[in-house]
DNA sequence: TCTGGGGTCCTAGGACCC
DNA sequence: TCTGGGGTCCTAGGACCC
């Protein structure tokens, strides 16, 4: 198979998504400054990041900051909308498209060079259709790395194209600061500037060993690699969701275990919903809690079976939140959540066979027995299933 | 400056099994 | 009676990302 070794990964990343939809729609908020959100900042438009505002950050501080800014209650639905019409866009420019989130992906074009051309060019493209069918700005970085392709879209936002020739990666990598790195927040940064360190380069310079005694083993490593561009993950397309989960502030005032139970009633609701209509199923419910001097908590509990039952997973939900009861009358609650995971696939057989390491059929011919069963191409990855001797496999529709 | 809502991945200790 | 290592799962917490 031929393997191409340029820079074909493109990284393409809406600009400013949920505010330049709301800009889309209303023509009255282009060329101004618009905050989505009320209590704090889901997204600035670029004429509002030029005030200083930044998501995450306090309406209060953004209204400082940007007093003629418009800001406007956010409409999940539109932006859920709009990113489908952009993805439908990516998937018609290739099938190697791989989802990081609502408003970005990775599209893998080395296969399309007779087709569509090299890179470049079907980037363009990409962004001129983007545009066109959907009526949004978006940025794209080229690379040979995923890495790389996200860090060149971060580089030329907004509205931008940047590709980094695989001949001029570390020049383009090295002078970068730190927080460039995938995987360095806040925490991260702090360490390493406290180091004296503060670009890419300065990293790279630092063997592998000082920096996972320095962040622990697998930020050590994977900056490591990072910094010195090394980068093996391709696109992936078959990547499944691994939790789900809801949450909502409930603000300083006092919330008696009445209303705390009608709340985590109607959010498990809404997520065994989701669960049913993504054919999905949970094994394990995690409650999430932030108290009043905003320290967190969570409380979890793995169920024996997987199941996407509504009272089942309130049962749990509620054995849960009578076990954090205690904490919440202490320190005073203002943030409730609930998340679902151990996603499983509702379509699975799960098949009592004695597979076990050692003894037993192996996973193979375990495999090979239920391909005897269900057809040899329903069969196409296994999971063990808890303690028990048995696999769960996921049955895929008939092609 | 008093802080949303959706996620991913890693760590670490204890239980349990062989 | 005392001793071992390896592995998985569960739970809780934390950093990070958009």
């Amino acid at each position: 198979m031929f393997v191409s070794s340029g820079a074909t990964i493109l990284h393409a990343d809406l600009d400013a998504f949920y505010a330049s939809v709301e800009q889309r729609d209303d023509r009255r908020l282009r060329g101004r400054p618009v905050i989505v959100g009320g209590g704090v900042v889901l997204a600035a438009s670029y004429e509002a990041k030029a005030c200083g505002v930044r998501t995450a950050m306090s309406g209060r501080q953004a209204r400082a900051l940007c007093p003629e800014a418009v800001v406007v209650p956010p409409r999940m639905t539109a932006y859920s909308t709009a990113s489908k019409a952009v993805f439908e866009v990516f998937r018609n420019t290739t099938p190697l498209v791989e989802g990081i989130s609502i408003d970005e992906a990775f599209l893998d074009v080395g296969g399309l060079w007779r087709i569509a051309g090299p890179p470049r060019d079907i980037a363009v493209g990409l962004r001129r259709d983007v545009l066109e069918q959907v009526g949004l700005p978006i940025t794209v970085g080229i690379a040979r790395t995923k890495f790389l392709a996200k860090v060149a879209s971060a580089v030329a936002k907004p509205d931008g194209l940047l590709l980094v020739p695989p001949d001029g990666e570390l020049e383009f990598l090295h002078p970068l600061p730190v927080e460039r790195l995938w995987g360095v927040g806040k925490v991260t940064a702090a360490t390493l500037h406290g180091m004296g360190i503060r670009t890419v380069g300065e990293v790279a310079a630092l063997g592998e060993p000082l920096l996972v005694s320095i962040l622990g083993r697998a930020t050590g490593r994977h900056l490591h690699a990072l910094a010195h561009n090394r980068d093996p993950r391709v696109v992936d397309t078959g990547r499944r969701r691994r939790s789900i989960g809801s949450q909502q502030a409930l603000g300083r005032r006092p919330r008696p275990p009445e209303e705390l139970d009608a709340i985590l009633a109607g959010t498990v609701d809404r997520l065994a919903g989701r669960l049913r209509r993504g054919h999905r199923l949970c094994r394990t419910v995690v409650l999430r809690l932030r108290f009043a001097d905003f320290t967190r908590a969570t409380r979890s509990h793995s169920m024996a079976e997987p199941t996407e039952h509504t009272a089942t997973i309130l049962r749990t939900a509620r054995g849960l939140l009578a076990e954090a009861l205690p904490m919440i009358t202490e320190k005073g609650i203002t943030l409730l959540g609930l998340s679902l995971s151990n996603l499983q696939d509702d379509r699975s057989v799960q098949l009592a066979l004695p597979f076990e390491a050692g003894s037993g059929p192996t996973l193979d011919a375990a495999l090979d027995s239920v391909r005897g069963r269900f057809g040899s191409r329903s069969v196409t990855r296994a999971t063990q299933l808890g303690r028990e001797p048995g696999l769960s496999v996921p049955l895929l529709p008939d092609p």
